[in-house]
DNA sequence: CATTTCAAATTGTCTGACGATATGTCAATA
DNA sequence: TATTGACATATCGTCAGACAATTTGAAATG
């Protein structure tokens, strides 16, 4: 009994791990522009690690394509084309709206609180204009319905995909009133999810999925004049 | 014109890259065994390479799912419970029937013939009872289609899905005689992509991987008998 | 037999180094 | 002027070695 008692062990995380969320957060909130450059001996120096370390959490970040290593220039801010982001739309259409509806089947109270605080901390954020806020409120409602599904393996890939997408959600959610409208589809999510309607959860969902690519593909086209040569 | 002329830049890759590739591939060909510990020094020594640069590709094969990296005891083998393989089936049964479709829709006379050339040496590998070249001629298969589907996405999942349940697919093939009739599975899903027929092309997928699941699930239970403590 | 203590094994992280490759600069040339 | 070539600089790829922290198995102890 020599050890300080109070460490239960919770949070103990190294320092590679604490570099890549940190990496991660910047990258999904959109902190690097696309395209960008990310020298190793400046990652080290901001973040105050090694560069053994760095580049271990870099391969991490790259395996989940969050950036680009390209050989001989090193890391980059990958640029997403309109049809690499709709190929993961057309994706996000075959898994979440079967992730809701396994969750209208499968969840508990528990879940469904979990998943109305996430939407309640959007509403907030929403009221707030903080796109930061607004894209980890949808994050933690997501986890919810995907942990109510019961399927790690669907939850996992959520989660990669709305990370790569990110970035085109902030833009697509600050342009227009999208995250108004985004908040009642998804609001319209979690009551059918909750009253354990499957069809209409997984309509739902579709719905949502359909209305935030064409809303981010407006974003898109709006950022990215179409060029003429 | 010091350099020796003939190296085409084409097919540069560094000892990293071929790291990565030779421990996927021996993971996925089932040369470890799951919950087996791989201890870095050993590694090292055996593809040759340093710890720093080992580390760096064991993080890739973290980020996709292919070893446990638990803190302070270093890469492990992961365990595949059957609850978490049926996962993988459930997400399987989402992306190959809907990628099949798209690949009857776009699919060239090229794609085809790779196909074609990835069953054949299915077959091939069937009649050696070689179990390395028949997963790896199945991934040639199924890269195919993906990119028939020309969905780069779900090519990536499901090449990532698919090297997660190989060990089980390698145990459920040599059982059985499962490899040939899977062998027919996959004529039936080629001919209709093929022939350009969606909506058959998505049954004789679904077909496959629920006979697939079945098989695997069958072999899972046969390794692991159902305990009672 | 349960518990404590200790030493070996292994990982986490850092530092420093060196060749290889890419990219920008600038002069020489057609 | 535009193209080419040569050089310098920045940065990456890879390695070797070191040291503290942690896990773990075994010996010692009560």
């Amino acid at each position: 009994m020599k050890k300080p008692a109070l460490d239960l062990r919770i949070m103990r995380k190294g320092v590679l791990e604490s570099a890549v969320e940190t990496l991660r957060n910047a990258i999904v909130i959109g902190h690097f522009k696309p395209g960008e450059r990310l020298v190793e001996a400046e990652m080290c120096a901001a973040i105050g690690i090694s560069r053994a370390s760095l580049r271990e959490a870099l391969r991490r970040l790259q395996a989940e394509r969050l950036v680009d290593i390209i050989p001989n220039r090193g890391p980059v801010i990958p640029v997403m084309t309109w049809a690499g982001a709709e190929e993961i739309f057309q994706v996000r259409l075959l898994l979440e709206p079967e992730a809701a509806a396994l969750a209208a089947r499968h969840g508990t109270p528990a879940h469904h609180a979990r998943a109305r605080a996430g939407l309640a901390a959007f509403a907030i954020a929403l009221a707030a204009h903080d796109m930061g806020q607004l894209i980890s409120a949808t994050a933690e409602m997501y986890e919810a319905i995907t942990d109510a599904a019961g399927n790690g393996v669907i939850q996992e890939l959520q989660r990669g995909l709305h990370a790569r997408i990110s970035f085109l959600r902030a833009q697509s959610m600050s342009a227009n009133n999208r995250a108004a409208t985004s908040l009642q589809e998804m609001t319209a999510m979690l009551d059918a999810i909750e009253a354990g309607q499957e069809a209409q959860a997984r309509a739902a969902t579709q719905a949502h999925i359909l209305a935030a690519r064409a809303a981010a593909k407006a974003a898109y086209e709006c950022v990215h004049p179409s060029p003429a040569p």
